[in-house]
DNA sequence: AATTCAGTCAACCGCAGCCTT
DNA sequence: AAAGGCTGCGGTTGACTGAAT
């Protein structure tokens, strides 16, 4: 363990709130010739006065390459909801299948956008609630078997990550993004990043396979919006 | 034009699980 | 097998922005 490293989170001067273009440039710059991970060494190699999170969440939800930011297409918004209703408020696994996606971004689009919508007029209690209770038990029936299908095809393949549970199995691009052939890699975790020359590339993910059935007609009656 | 309110989003905090020793 | 450290996740907060009054 470094102990100088260990310390560095502690020091009473570690730089808050929001990160500078300046502060931007050298986190990307660091990662960029060494690759995401070891977060522990990042403030005392780079010079940055953050903490190892702070860098990590910077890189996660906002420098590294291939995310998308804003502007959630009506398809994303489903898989969401679907996904939601599916892994329950699991924003990393749910974020694994969007892989242009952060967590934090789909949580914030969760609590701001769809959470109000996604239950209508569950508040009443009324038909509308019944509605919306058969047709996610149906669906509940084919995320399983999506679920079921993605996971057998990716034993032997790239296998999505374990969503029975926090912690580093779960996706991120930490854990997603190290240098070739990652732990992660090696388990599967999705979406799955390569770093090669300090570009990387964004694997597919089994969202195709959710693709095929979550936007069939099985949620026509219900509102998105 | 000024003030208030609501919505959005970036970032922080604490906890839990995994890994290493 | 146990303990300590590290990483990742989810919840929460606070700053910022635009709309409404």
């Amino acid at each position: 363990m470094n102990r100088s490293s260990l310390d560095f989170d502690n020091i009473v001067g570690v730089k808050k709130g929001p990160w500078t273009p300046e502060e931007d440039l050298i986190l990307f710059a660091y990662v960029q010739e060494h690759g995401p991970g070891n977060w522990r060494s990042v403030p005392a190699n780079s010079g940055l006065m953050r903490c190892s999170k702070s860098c990590r969440l910077r890189w996660t939800n906002y420098l590294r390459p291939g995310i998308k930011r804003g502007n959630f297409t009506e398809q994303e918004d489903k898989v969401i909801v679907h996904l939601q209703a599916l892994l329950g408020n699991r924003w990393a696994a749910i974020a694994s299948y969007l892989p242009e996606r952060t967590d934090n971004d789909i949580k914030n689009h969760w609590n701001t956008n769809l959470k109000k919508s996604k239950r209508p007029r569950e508040a009443e209690g009324g038909e509308g609630r019944g509605q919306w209770e058969r047709c996610l038990q149906t669906d509940l029936h084919k995320a399983k078997k999506a679920l079921c299908e993605a996971l057998a095809m990716e034993a032997t393949a790239v296998a999505p990550q374990d969503h029975s549970g926090r912690g580093s199995s779960t996706s991120d691009a930490d854990a997603s993004a190290s240098p070739s052939p990652s732990p992660a890699a090696e388990k599967g975790v999705c979406p799955e990043v390569e770093w090669g020359s300090g570009i990387c590339q964004l694997k597919p993910t089994p969202i195709i396979l959710f693709e095929s059935w979550l936007f069939d007609d099985s949620l026509d009656g219900v509102e998105m919006s």
